[in-house]
DNA sequence: ATTAAATTTTAGATAAGACTAAAATATTGT
DNA sequence: ACAATATTTTAGTCTTATCTAAAATTTAAT
């Protein structure tokens, strides 16, 4: 397969994208309805465009039986991935946003078609491999590099890491781990657990701070 | 007028954009066909165009008697080439792009729909005044800071100034501007014209060159 | 194993933006 | 002034990406 740098609509791009999160959490083939939540349109349009990323070889669909990418279609979204992720660390590293303001600008930047640009991008923000939200950014390949990530509420009492992402990435709770100055590379040390409700004493740098079991599950740290 | 920060689709800011640039060279409205050949496009699909904007209140367009902004339009276009330029200062100072491969990228980029993102640009690239090319970067409130610009032509033997931009801009040019080491804020100082063929001698920051008429007649310089 | 319910697809419609061909209006040359 | 030419607009078509409503298929329930 050679590479094929075609240019896809922000439409399309926006569905490889949809597809491929939701790929990661259902086991199988990715349903109509289920694409059609994710973008907020009606399945009907779902099917219609899925035809037409068949066509284009960028997704395996049979009818009545959802979706799956193709090599060449997860390598596009990957891309697409990539860019986003990159000008959120633009936005947050440069530009002094905070970590919830970003997304929506990024979704914007991402379509923004040039190999060069992001190339560039990259080298400007130091190649990094997070970004502002603890996400990997996968290289020009669209390569991921996997880590080692727990949730903190699976560490035990005197068990330490480092924040590296949310689960859930609300506006609100990323504001609220901000007032518990939390954020991507903040070190974290279980210092009680307790049993009834899940609740941790945790502490943050040097202080000590109280979470609840709500919080514990969806962050993110990394223990190795 | 209150603010009125409707968005608008690419096609509309692009058609604006292009009228504003028509505007400065014809005096009278303008006309359909020039829009058409400036936007690559047929002019039944400009006369198509011309009335949204005209729904819209971004342009004044009466049948057959061509086309001009309205306060409305031309705020919103320069806005919109406000962008443009701010963005190819970024292209150029931080991922040092060349002035010559920034324009299509920008493109693209001005189309980004976010106040807060400007703001924060312009204050990173410490608030410029001119963009690579030389031209004027509108405040916020769509004023361009007006210069005393020359051609570089029209300087006599002895005078000289700091290159602020170019007149025609093909990469061509640019290009050839680049090997003779004569870029935006390079000093130059004529040291002779010749009368016959409108040739000069300059002084580029502490070499001589030789230029021609055309070259000369392509090039703005501040004298003040 | 049928029927009921949920999901998915088809068919037909719509809106934006572009196009072609033809009609309408302006401009120009004599 | 008036024919010839150029410009501009209209009318109708096309594509992309949506939608609604109805039909087809799959899944779930008894």
């Amino acid at each position: 397969m050679y590479f094929c740098f075609m240019k896809y609509s922000l439409s399309e791009e926006n569905y490889l994208k949809a597809i491929y999160h939701l790929e990661k959490i259902a086991a199988t083939g990715v349903a109509t309805n289920a694409i059609a939540e994710q973008m907020e349109t009606k399945p009907s349009s779902v099917t219609d465009m899925v035809k037409k990323l068949s066509e284009k070889d960028l997704v395996n669909y049979i009818k009545y039986q959802g979706v799956t990418l193709t090599e060449k279609g997860r390598k596009t979204a990957l891309t697409i991935i990539r860019k986003h992720r990159l000008w959120e660390v633009f936005l947050v590293d440069k530009l002094n946003f905070h970590w919830d303001q970003v997304h929506e600008i990024a979704e914007q930047l991402e379509h923004i078609h040039s190999e060069e640009l992001i190339s560039r991008l990259d080298k400007f923000l130091g190649e990094p491999d997070f970004d502002p939200h603890g996400d990997p950014i996968p290289d020009k390949h669209g390569n991921i590099k996997r880590t080692e990530k727990k949730l903190l509420s699976d560490l035990d009492k005197n068990q330490g890491g480092v924040c590296v992402g949310v689960k859930e990435s609300s506006a609100e709770f990323l504001q609220y781990l901000d007032k518990k100055k939390i954020t991507i590379g903040t070190k974290i040390k279980v210092l009680g657990k307790e049993f009834f409700d899940g609740s941790m004493v945790i502490l943050v740098g040097k202080d000590q701070s109280f979470i609840s079991k709500k919080t514990a599950e969806n962050l993110y740290v990394q223990t190795n």
